[in-house]
DNA sequence: GTAGTTGCAAACTTTTTGCTACCCA
DNA sequence: TGGGTAGCAAAAAGTTTGCAACTAC
């Protein structure tokens, strides 16, 4: 949190290259065990440590959408999710950013807007279409 | 979730009267301490069964921003909140509804929008003020 | 009367932390 | 070489659940 030194271990290199390298958006438990492919003696409170950190730098993003566990995208850039109500899959949005909804909040508010984050909760196509066939 | 009948029981009535009576987004364990204030014999247990119900049925709403525990909403139509990243403290915004964004994603993607949310991370005006004060 | 609900406590899940040894810069 | 980091395990924090007794309808 503070400006103390962080370190590169390969430990959070391995991590980072997990979440670079899928679009899941999955969990702390999921990267513990894809990274236990490659370190086997990785443990689980490092990979922890590691997501915080990488959270803190602004590495990675954080996201927890209504689930009692969180989720991690490998994407830093601030973009959208849609989240689907039956299977729960999370699903990167390729829409621009509004901007504009910031300065709304501003100018109704006077707080300092800094970001903001936009779900959209769906039934999926796929879903959708498993409800059809039971039908 | 079911089609089961829901009975109201006063701790039921109790829970949902602490929530539409505040715009604190409290969590779970401060309704429980509020609860006990009138049926001391309240439990935790209870607290979260009734929230769930509660949930269930839209008579309110679950939020988690962030942090590893819920929050609650006593006001079950969606609208938006601003989080604040200094003091967490949460806060309905009064702008209307932006149901433009759902089309939008519902061209873009084809899954079903049911609904969205949209929260702004914010410094508060009376954060800023502190921070105002060190300086 | 009876099926949904409660209180209690134990269990569960996810995340955090204390400690010693280790290793990156 | 020194201080941030790892591994391990225990603990914390938040939430869920099994069960017998109770109660709303």
């Amino acid at each position: 949190m503070e400006l103390v030194n962080k370190r590169m271990t390969k430990q959070k290199r391995v991590i980072l290259d997990i979440l670079r390298n899928t679009d899941t958006h999955p969990t702390a438990d999921w990267i513990y065990e894809q990274a236990r492919k490659v370190l086997p003696d990785i443990s689980l409170g490092t990979v922890y440590r590691n997501l915080g950190v990488l959270t803190e730098t602004g590495q990675i993003m954080e996201l927890n959408y209504g689930s009692s566990y969180s989720r991690y995208d490998g994407n830093p850039n601030n973009h959208y999710h849609s989240v689907c109500l039956k299977c729960g899959r999370v699903k990167d949005l390729e829409m621009p950013l509004h901007k504009e909804l910031e300065k709304e909040v501003e100018t109704l508010n006077c707080d300092k807007v800094l970001y903001h984050r936009l779900e959209f909760y769906v039934i999926c196509q796929s879903c959708q279409q498993k409800e059809k066939d039971k039908k």
